[in-house]
DNA sequence: TTGAAAGCGCTAACAA
DNA sequence: TTGTTAGCGCTTTCAA
């Protein structure tokens, strides 16, 4: 910039002026400036103009993996409202790992970025309170912030569970699965509850050889499939407690001979064609609407941190409402 | 930090050598220093940091659509790569759109990223040679750079669609269409290319109403391939050019009695299951390369750019081994 | 081992 | 309309 001003003979805030745009330069000064910038090819260190700002236009994404489709959408959102604000995203995977998890938030805070949108992996969240008093906003996705009060946005997963499994009841089943993620994870207990909630509902009891929670590897999904469908008092339908789940889980049954009913919480591509019910949730929502809270609380409104959660959807599409098999 | 060093009672200097672990402070005096970073909850800016060393530490990715399942595994691949040699990554779509492209992949460097990943929507790159100049590294993932000399990694497109629709003649298809994306996209035009190989390898002419490419949207490429399914001479097989398309094509094949072979590019979740043939390319390869190779750039060094193309795998499942129908 | 001073490239505040 | 000065928070250089 120094560079720019000596070649177009202006002083440094000239130039700095042209760059921005700002008003109170001739027409004549500002085509010089403009020539040494094109000559020079000088382009802006934003760098520099975020230390003296103090506003990096740049939040944080942390999910929990790029890769999973489901956040693809969400992703997507966040992306487009930090576009529509000026801001660049920065993101990274926490692969499920609280230690990474705040790794990388840590990272985040040390460049100093406006706000930061996270789906926790951990439980305890205690360390970002320091930040967000230093002014990082923050919003939770997807599960509730551990131990600090922050803004969440996330689904009903205990009411779409809920729904899903009362679905299956509706059409006679009685002895109902729940494979779901680690317990450790929100979500995968808020599902589980609803289950509970469902069957209780109809005044059924949960068999606990019912219900496995674990990681959503295939292979333990397989193995825990396998396990409830065996046995004298096997399972008539399933209730997939993810889109990893799920996946597995019609791979399970498509193998099987006895037809099993399935209801899977979250969409999945080609869901339709492989007539799977599911309990959608609105995962590109779900992103938009944090990231317009984080905006929000960027743009100085102050309010208290809320919680909103977002409403699933039941699409029946074959899968759920098979029969439970009259043999056996 | 400032602070810090005051409360300390301590340089400026000291302060930074213990927040950067360098050696030359005794232990007494380290402690005294971690003591008042404790209690003054200092955090390094590393927005300053980055000004004065030159370097971010962090690099950009720009693709085409973060939602776009295909990109998933290739975004986590590079954020990998980016871990373990302690960098950021930002991200952002063009949404095939070359301005946005442009405006982004400036904004990064603006941002000073160290390096750029970037899936290019647009043809003409020249904007980047100065930025490339000034040391921005920069390597072209999926689709080749245009006008500039630069790295690029991507698939065999041409191979993956000679082989793909060879197999179709192989078993027994004549009339063969081709739904592919727009064609200034490079990938969608190297695969129609490898189409005509195919056709033209085993003598067969192709009848222009065979051909469809334009956007991938699913009303587009239905309405393509029932064109091409109806009239006298309808196609008996049909190779999809991209994952969007296959999507849409298989739908419209459920929809139809009259059986259709089918091979697509690109693999999708659940195609086992649907047993959809396709050529699959490795989408995790593609990006762990890139920024493997960005990285060694980085690392200073300095041979020419190369292009590297991936083999892909054809996958038979069943749909790209329906012999042609009889009936008409 | 420690620290003072200079400066990275920019913008805010103030002068001219 | 234009320019000068100070300083954002850190690291580099060099001296103590």
């Amino acid at each position: 910039m120094k560079d720019v001003a000596s070649r177009a003979g202006v002083g440094l805030k000239t130039v700095s002026r042209v760059v921005n745009g700002e008003p109170g330069v001739t027409p004549d000064t500002e085509r010089r400036v403009q020539e040494a910038i094109e000559s020079l090819g000088f382009r802006r260190n934003d760098s520099a103009r975020v230390l003296r700002k103090g506003r990096t236009a740049s939040i944080g994404l942390v999910l929990e993996d790029l890769a999973d489709p489901f956040y693809g959408p969400l992703n997507r959102a966040v992306e487009e409202v930090a576009r529509a604000h000026g801001a660049l995203l920065i993101n990274g995977s926490s692969a499920e790992d609280p230690e990474r998890e705040q790794e990388l938030v840590l990272a985040l805070c040390a460049r100093r970025v406006d706000g930061l949108i996270v789906i926790p992996a951990g439980h305890d969240h205690r360390y970002l309170e320091p930040e967000i008093k230093a002014g990082i906003a923050t919003v939770f996705v997807d599960r509730p912030a551990g131990q600090i009060d922050a803004d969440v946005v996330l689904s009903d997963s205990f009411g779409g569970a809920r729904k899903g499994v009362a679905h299956l009841i509706a059409h006679g089943h009685r002895r109902i699965g729940f494979i779901g993620d680690q317990p450790r994870i929100h979500t995968a207990v808020e599902r589980v509850r609803g289950y509970r909630a469902a069957m209780e509902d109809a005044g059924l009891v949960v068999d606990d050889s019912w219900v496995s929670l674990g990681i959503t590897a295939p292979e333990r999904v397989r193995a825990a499939a396998e396990a409830m469908l065996e046995g004298p008092e096997p399972v008539t339908a399933i209730f997939a407690g993810n889109n990893r789940v799920t996946v597995t889980a019609v791979r399970v049954l498509a193998e099987r001979e006895r037809p099993v009913a399935l209801v899977g919480f979250d969409d999945i591509e080609l869901a339709d064609l492989l007539g799977i019910t599911v309990i959608a949730q609105d995962a590109a929502t779900l992103g938009r609407t944090a990231a317009e809270r984080l905006f929000r609380r960027l743009d100085g409104v102050d309010d208290e941190p809320a919680l909103v959660a977002l409403e699933t959807v039941l699409i029946p599409r074959g899968s759920g409402e098979v029969p439970p098999s009259a043999d056996r």
